[in-house]
DNA sequence: CGCGTTTGACCTGCGC
DNA sequence: GCGCAGGTCAAACGCG
């Protein structure tokens, strides 16, 4: 057993997105322990303090087990989640489509002031919303909105980790919501046509509503930087550990959204790749939040550690 | 110096 | 036709 295992890093890291604030303090208590447990037994160990430890060692792989079964649980809740929402969306699309919607544009405010309390996303094509706005536009560009809820600083800067690259290009206050709203172009490919607009709630300003128009015509970026923002966009591919640990502390709970009364659009899935990852994330996050559930963790992880070292030694 | 953001001006569509 | 509001452009500015 080397001295390199202390500096394992036992943070929660499910390479979905730099949390910061995660177990930090796990980390310092479970360093002091193993750096104790590690004297007590190079040094000469009392047989009395063997039987305790071994005893400490049975409870600590006991911990191991249950929590081993715990997140085999919580995987298999999420994949049956995952499942009732893709259908729910299918079902929604197939019914809603059936409405031939011939509205008169609403302020977005009076949609997502509905979505308040939970956040989600909804989605239409052209053929009903976006034919009201742009009559002579036949070209059929999908249109799918976004409710994410966002911490302070995200809110301030408007930003939206949706692992594509964004170039800003515009902001205009609008007249039915006091915060601005924020321009978009996708900058990861110069042809790609995809526009983003993104703009506070104006009821809850920790919520951040995204109006996407348009598909990418270029495949999303294989490691989606969730931690990139419009301003540093400038680089893509595997965050750095370093990079990784200080970016902005996130919190975003962002479910499938019910679709408003009058909003009737169809909904259909124009972005999965970048809404799955944002539910995985999702779930990484309220897992991570868990006290609980991290010191549990943390406590099966440091088991393993020990009995790791016991087979190397015995 | 290059790139991205900011912000005021301009364009366009829509309602009256 | 006029006014309003949303959307876009582009020069100025800031940052690394």
């Amino acid at each position: 057993m080397d001295s390199s295992w202390v500096d394992l890093d036992t943070r929660l890291d499910l390479n979905l997105n730099p949390l910061p604030h995660r177990f930090e303090v796990p980390k310092r208590e479970f360093q002091g322990d193993f750096a104790g447990f590690e004297e007590k037994v190079s040094v000469k160990v009392k047989p009395r303090e063997i039987s305790v430890l071994e005893d400490e060692l049975n409870r600590i792989s006991t911990e191991n087990k249950r929590l081993s079964e715990m997140l085999t649980v919580i995987c298999e809740n999420y994949s049956i989640l995952e499942k009732q929402y893709m259908d729910l969306i299918s079902k929604n699309s197939s019914s809603e489509t059936e409405l031939t919607a011939s509205k008169k544009r609403k302020p977005d405010s009076e949609d997502y002031s509905k979505m308040i309390g939970f956040n989600g996303h909804t989605e239409c094509s052209s053929s009903d919303e976006e034919s009201c706005k742009k009559p002579k536009e036949n070209t059929k560009t999908k249109v799918s909105r976004i409710y994410m809820r966002t911490s302070a600083a995200d809110t301030a800067s408007l930003i939206m980790k949706d692992g594509y690259q964004w170039r800003k290009y515009g902001q205009k206050v609008t007249r039915d919501n006091p915060s601005p709203r924020a321009y978009f172009k996708c900058s990861f490919a110069p042809s790609c046509p995809v526009k983003k607009k993104v703009q506070r709630s104006a009821e809850d300003p920790s919520v951040l509503v995204a109006t996407y128009e348009g598909e990418h015509n270029h495949p999303p970026p294989k490691k989606p930087e969730l931690s990139l923002s419009p301003s540093q966009g400038s680089t893509v591919g595997p965050i750095s550990p370093a990079r990784r640990s200080q970016g902005p502390a996130v919190t975003l709970d962002m479910f499938q959204g019910g679709v408003s009364d009058d909003a009737k659009k169809s909904v259909q899935e124009v972005e999965a790749p970048a809404i799955r990852q944002i539910l995985v994330q999702q779930m990484a996050a309220s897992l991570t939040k868990d006290p609980t559930f991290t010191a549990a963790l943390a406590a099966a992880i440091s088991g393993r550690f020990v009995d790791q070292g016991r087979t190397e030694k015995w």
